[in-house]
DNA sequence: CTGAAAGCGCTTACAG
DNA sequence: CTGAAAGCGCTTACAG
């Protein structure tokens, strides 16, 4: 007997001599099966190499085993543009799925386009992962939408009270306070932050907030002229330092929102003849994997992404199984090196 | 009328006082469907929220719409080790994957384990595509038995004869020479290659074949002794440019396979004392987006991953569709930077 | 322990 | 231009 295409296990069940369901519940380990019966199928599927046909067994069970993972960035005109903190997270959120045999299915989304709930819609997904340094204001909008659609989603963010749906996010003002603590206990005392400090970057906000209470507490106070807006990126964190060495200011340490941010910073730095650590210290946020490869290593907060995978994987399941699942906090660790002197 | 759960195309067809097919053949554009027939349907169809459900539809169809990408690097201990580069590539494939009306499912395997058309086999994908810098040798055979079992897939690799399957790579002996006759120009003599250069790496032996060219035109040889192996890892380039040093080797340059060995090698030269470019110019491959952002920049023969992102998905197609599709080279790039003068 | 039957939500000939 | 019918390949009650 040939079989033309691939087998079904309709194939296997002529071969086997039994019928349809029956290969159906051997391959599924049900206990409803003889041992005899059941070797002899699994033996014809794996000869034929006879694989359940995914869409067929989705549409029969109402779900489809797979996560949707959507970006979204800034609208990115290059596609290299990927913050690597992200594509580590995509690293830990896969094997995550892979552990729990779920399928990752993912896209890089603008801010601005209309896919809202539309894998789950289509059944393509049982429930999405949102990542991203977006707008959260402009965000915001739509995570109501997804709300109110019942959608399953959860989202790596800040975790900050009165947010639509779940998320998930490190300790940002921990990590901010952590590290205004050791730049002032090297002896720095006028701290550049760079990175939007508004309320569109709640994570950024959260991270200038811990250092501002770090400064506080030592008597000093945030300057504002210290604070240069910047996305993340190097050439953001390039210019932004630019700018403020061309607008003479005046300061002994940067404190980049991320590590792209301070990479570019320290390109300026250099550029402008400044020594990191001795001139300017300086420290991001990510512990993104070149940060330790830089010259000098890059002082930064670790947040730690195999963790974060894992949690928001496991609360989206949770959400999928129609429990609870809440928003939560991982924690920062300030991880010291070269480019604050340590 | 209400809907319990997410609305069906017999929903539709219901409120809009149709039978369930001309909901489907309006939403799909069927041109034999009245416009005003039509307009009702689409009116509907958009209030409900209603998407097809692509289980039903690729199940119909036998065809999922949807791509794999299949990442078979080395074993990596932790998430965060995945080549700039391929992440580069993993976005324009995105991208153009996205451009086509197609999902893209990604999966980063181990060369070990057993996916061999697991995708493809259960209808999750049309076809696969594989990235990777693995061991090429070992993964001959699984290449030759996708080929046999007929499954559509096409790998970013050295576009070699013989080699099973379709190929897209770029020009990497071209890349090779390019960097061989700088250095040369610029006065370098003894010039140390960074990455395995044997068969099992057809890619960096392809750079390394393009090296010992430019030297034996200028009447020089390569030495054995100045080529170390190296995986694209920083901290394998930091190791092999360690050894190196600690092996007491003479060289004035350094051509790592890739610019992740560059940069370890360019920190463990900075930890020796050695300066870059004076006394030692480095240079790397793939232009990933740090590579400008180092100090010095580093010069490296660029990749376009944005074509080659195109031509995987538009050669997948093409299988997929069952037209003739080929192995293709796409041109390198020199592009010079601080690390070796320029 | 096994089989006959129904049905998941679509798409596509086949009639009219 | 539209509808009735069949069927994609599974899984799961329901009988026995």
């Amino acid at each position: 007997m040939t079989i033309k295409g691939k087998p079904t296990s309709l194939d296997i069940a002529h071969l086997a001599g039994v019928s349809q369901p029956t290969v159906s519940r051997a391959l599924r380990g049900s206990p409803m099966v003889s041992p005899e019966t059941r070797r002899r199928i699994l033996a014809i599927a794996r000869e034929l190499n006879y694989k359940v046909d995914k869409n067929a067994s989705n549409l029969r069970c109402q779900q489809s085993g797979t996560l949707a993972l959507l970006f979204f960035e800034e609208p990115a005109p290059d596609d290299a543009s990927i913050n690597p903190f992200f594509l580590s997270m995509l690293g830990s959120i896969t094997r995550a799925c892979a552990q729990r045999g779920f399928d990752l299915l993912i896209s890089f989304q603008q801010l601005s386009s209309d896919w809202h709930a539309d894998y789950e819609d289509s059944h393509k997904a049982d429930g999405i992962i949102l990542l991203g340094y977006g707008d959260y204001l402009e965000a915001r909008t739509r995570l109501q939408q997804l709300v109110e659609q019942g959608t399953r989603f959860v989202r790596w963010g800040a975790a900050l009270p009165g947010q639509p749906g779940v998320s998930i996010g490190c300790d940002n003002y921990q990590g901010g306070l952590d590290v205004g603590h050791h730049l002032l206990a090297r002896g720095c005392r006028r701290i550049a932050f760079l990175g939007d400090a508004s309320e569109h970057y709640p994570e950024f906000q959260e991270r200038y907030r811990g250092l501002a209470a770090a400064l506080t507490a030592a008597g000093l106070a945030a300057d504002p002229d210290l604070q240069v807006d910047a996305v993340t990126t190097e050439q953001a964190g390039f210019e932004a330092a630019t700018a403020l060495l061309q607008g003479g200011a005046e300061f002994d340490a940067v404190f980049a929102a991320s590590d792209l941010i301070a990479i570019g910073a320290m390109k300026a730095l250099h550029e402008h003849g400044l020594r990191v650590p001795e001139d300017v210290a300086v420290a991001g946020f990510d512990d993104i994997p070149l940060a330790s490869f830089v010259t000098p290593g890059l002082t930064t907060v670790q947040q730690d992404t195999r963790q974060a995978g894992t949690i928001l994987v496991e609360s989206l399941l949770a959400l999928i199984a129609g429990e609870a699942a809440g928003s939560r906090t991982i924690p920062a660790r300030l991880v010291l090196r070269g480019s604050t002197g340590a």
